[in-house]
RNA sequence: GCGUCGAUGGCGGAGUGGUCAAUCGCAACAGACUGUAAAUCUGUCGGCAGUAGCCUACGUUGGUUCGAAUCCAACUCGGCGCA
């Protein structure tokens, strides 16, 4: 078996490490920030300015791009990479999210990252009611999509999600779970986990089918919610399972929903027992305070929608925590967004530029507000990359996360 | 000059006797956003008071009425028509 990932550094004390995954498409560096570009575009942001900037590599989704244009689509243009010219590394979510996006937290205010008091509902408080307005339904062969764009149904299973995975063409592809709501009981945490550990199985069976050469690496996802004997169990389950062929997971993404406040302690109970030799992607995390801990307790690489989604609205990160520019003082504020960040948009633009262009609707406020934070960020886990092949991981954290969250 | 229609909170625009401090949209002011249902969503939005409540308000003045943004009269301003 071809070696894909190798560690160059560890963090002393911790399972922390920096270190390389190899891709037909290149290298990716970790810890990494990989940007999310969901239907094979990072919205709003130009892909020559991702590689620009080093941007390690780009995940894209597998039951949006399913839906439009078509899986058959992305798979004649070359795989999402060259379909939208992104010469980088790349990787694929299994539509797994979908299954909680569309399904239990469809049409309610539900994270998958719970902060604070959480609300215990069985799963008996839920009403049949509710449920009929869900667009994913869940059995045990797979999950049945309504479609938000136009109603129609799709039904997605895990040897269908590698199948579409495989003509999407990522490097770096993921098993079909069940993403489950913070919100789920023990016993439902359970009895999904249980499921997604089938549904990981059949996955890696059809995979090694559909791709006997090996050239996508497929990643188990970890899950088992906020529970520290499931999500144990879930880690040592994946990392034994093997095919009667002999295959197993060429690495593991730890999924599913979290505590905000120890989202550490959660991910440090999974990387304990999973192998240290293969890397660990941390799915739809995070902010700034999440990444440090995560890398800390193991995770190579992290996607999250984030940047872009609140550059969209008009926040954008800076050294001294996020601002969100339609504040009225930031009307006559002729700094830079940031001046300890020397991204594009920051080096050129106003603070007040942005302010007028975000109130006047102009698309380029957005636009310059995506490029910021996804520089933000990508340089972000790069300088993290750097402090531990320097041996000075613990005092970048503490310095960053002193400016950036200013004690709080 | 005559006729006619209209004048509502920053703007647009509902409301036509009590349930109106007044639907809604925009603007404004905040907040949220963690494998993208998202250039989205939520809250506030006359003044004062921590909810109770009080005050000032629907062009102006006066009137009808137990009670008026809503009915009547005059006036002011504006649109349209005729001269």
């Amino acid at each position: 078996m071809k070696k894909n990932f190798e560690i160059e550094k560890k963090i002393p004390g911790a399972l922390g490490r920096a270190g390389n995954i190899y891709t037909p498409h290149g290298v990716v560096q970790t810890p990494a920030f990989i940007i999310v570009g969901t239907k094979s575009t990072v919205k709003g942001v130009h892909p020559d300015y991702l590689k620009n900037i080093h941007t390690q590599a780009v995940l894209a989704n597998t039951y949006h791009l399913y839906l439009q244009p078509g899986d058959d689509i992305v798979a004649q243009g070359g795989g999402i990479g060259a379909f939208m010219n992104w010469q980088g590394p790349t990787f694929t979510d299994s539509g797994g999210f979908q299954v909680f996006s569309l399904g239990e937290a469809f049409g309610t205010k539900v994270s998958k990252v719970a902060s604070g008091e959480i609300p215990m509902v069985s799963e008996t408080d839920r009403t049949q009611q509710s449920k009929a307005h869900k667009l994913a339904h869940i059995d045990e062969e797979g999950v049945t999509f309504k479609s938000h764009i136009n109603g129609s149904l799709h039904r997605f299973t895990p040897e269908r999600s590698m199948e579409i995975q495989w003509n999407l063409g990522a490097d770096i592809i993921f098993a079909f779970d069940e993403c489950t709501s913070p919100l789920a009981g023990e016993a439902y945490q359970r009895q999904a986990m249980d499921r997604t550990h089938r549904w990981a199985l059949r996955s890696l069976v059809r995979h090694n089918e559909l791709d006997p050469e090996k050239k996508q690496a497929l990643f188990a996802v970890v899950q088992g919610g906020r529970f520290e004997h499931l999500r144990q169990e879930s880690a040592r389950i994946l990392a034994e399972m093997i095919t009667e062929h002999g295959d197993t997971f060429d690495g593991f993404g730890i999924g599913g929903s979290f505590n905000k406040n120890d989202m550490g302690t959660a991910v440090k109970w999974v990387n304990e027992i999973l192998p240290e030799d293969k890397p660990r992607h941390l799915l739809g995390i995070g902010e700034p305070r999440d990444i440090f801990e995560a890398v800390e307790q193991g995770c190579d690489t992290f996607d999250c929608v984030s940047p872009t989604r609140i550059a969209r609205t008009g926040t954008v990160y800076t050294t001294y925590g996020p601002i969100n520019l339609m504040n009225a003082r930031f009307k006559t504020d002729f700094s830079p967004i940031d001046t300890e960040t020397p991204s594009e948009p920051s080096l050129k633009y106003t603070r007040a530029y942005l302010a007028h262009l975000f109130r006047a609707k102009e698309m380029m406020g957005p636009i310059l507000a995506s490029m910021h934070n996804v520089f933000f960020m990508v340089k972000l886990v790069a300088d993290i990359r750097q402090s531990i092949l320097d041996d000075r991981f613990y005092e970048f954290k503490k310095e960053f996360m002193d400016k950036y969250y200013g004690g709080k």
